[in-house]
DNA sequence: AATATTGGAAAGTGATACTCTCCAAAAGTC
DNA sequence: GACTTTTGGAGAGTATCACTTTCCAATATT
């Protein structure tokens, strides 16, 4: 198909095409001649998943490209594209303090966690942590514990749910449940907030929102 | 305190709060003759306050203004301010299909969850869902009842915890919690899949993150 | 008197994610 | 074979966001 179809069938304008075509975020057509390229079913596929994780995933185009060079380097193990995924699903600038870091590294050692030693998302964790100190609100343990149980039962039933076909598979279906499930889950929470809220102040929200 | 002294004790530019004053999300000083004005601690907090939405909670100025104006409503009920609070942490631009909506309603119904007839946070986890359909990885629905069982936990959990002090601090604490809590549970589930990954894949990240 | 600081406003900056305009080569149409 | 349309490619332009810089004249401080 010509640029024209591939846009057709994914909603996407052509000069947007175009541009992540420049950017590297799609690879090039078939070329056909000096003015023309044909594209396939992959092209379709990849541009959808671009637009996910744009979309409903919220991350950059920079982040999008981290994730498509890890879902395309065909020599990664599967555990390890699961820590290239989740190097484009965090903040870039981190830093925590040490009391932080060891209340995290603490907790986790406490429930038996194998994860790597110097995990960013220790530290993301940890200055997480440290912004809820700075503005007053220290998150309390008992809460961080439910936090950590829930996220356990999430954390396995993710990895349990990887399908277990061919490698571009999986490495596919872990890269976008990954991005795609944060908002699944953040969504969840909100809803769940507002039912617990609604046991307790025996209320029902009337006015519209925002 | 002076504008200098309000800019040490939080570590944000003059230039940067003379931009929030203007974009009316710090409030006016007390004016002091016609250069001049005075600072609390007042403003120190919410100062502090902005910052930690920003930088920890990722929301733009635009979402910390509607969060701040809900904060400082004293009308609003204790139940509507969480309202208020989740309508500044979602994006507005949403979409959903029927048939997703119709599964989304199916499922809140199913486990009895008290939740507004048309809370967007529906309409957002339908979208998320349609995201998953459409990069072809749909949700497993026994993955979404694991997520679902496992905000059920944290949002009783983030009820509960909220504090029985005076109207602002119960307010602050809701909107900081919900915010901020957010980035905690993301790190501790991608610390979750990486122990449920390490277990299953029996092996250990070697290669540092990209 | 000299220097520094303030509030206020306007203009400038850098990043992000497009979107538009232009081009000449090629393909399709009559 | 003339004419219209489409293509790939590149560059410039646009909109938004979150500042940052520059300027000002009016005070404060030394």
């Amino acid at each position: 198909m010509w640029i024209a179809e591939l846009s057709r069938q994914t909603d996407v304008p052509v000069a947007t095409i175009k541009y992540y075509l420049r950017e590297g975020l799609l690879p090039a057509g078939e070329a056909v001649g000096a003015t023309r390229a044909r594209y396939d079913e992959s092209h379709v596929r990849r541009l959808r998943l671009i637009r996910a994780l744009v979309e409903a995933g919220g991350l950059t185009l920079a982040r999008v490209r981290d994730v498509l060079s890890a879902v395309d380097e065909e020599s990664r193990e599967l555990h390890d594209v699961l820590g290239a995924a989740h190097g484009a699903l965090r903040p870039d600038k981190l830093e925590a303090t040490d009391e932080s870091l060891a209340r995290v590294n603490e907790l986790l050692a406490d429930h038996g966690w194998r994860v790597d030693e110097d995990s960013l998302d220790r530290v993301l964790l940890a200055s997480a942590l440290d912004a809820l100190d700075r503005v007053g609100h220290p998150l309390d343990p008992l809460l961080l514990d439910s936090y950590l149980m829930a996220a356990e039962q999430v954390g396995d039933a993710d990895v349990a749910h990887l399908p277990t076909g061919t490698r571009a598979e999986t490495v596919e279906a872990t890269v976008v449940i990954t991005a795609l499930g944060a908002p699944v889950l953040l969504a969840l929470r909100r809803l769940a907030q507002q039912n617990a809220s609604a046991h307790r102040y025996n209320a029902v929200r009337t006015r519209p929102c925002l």
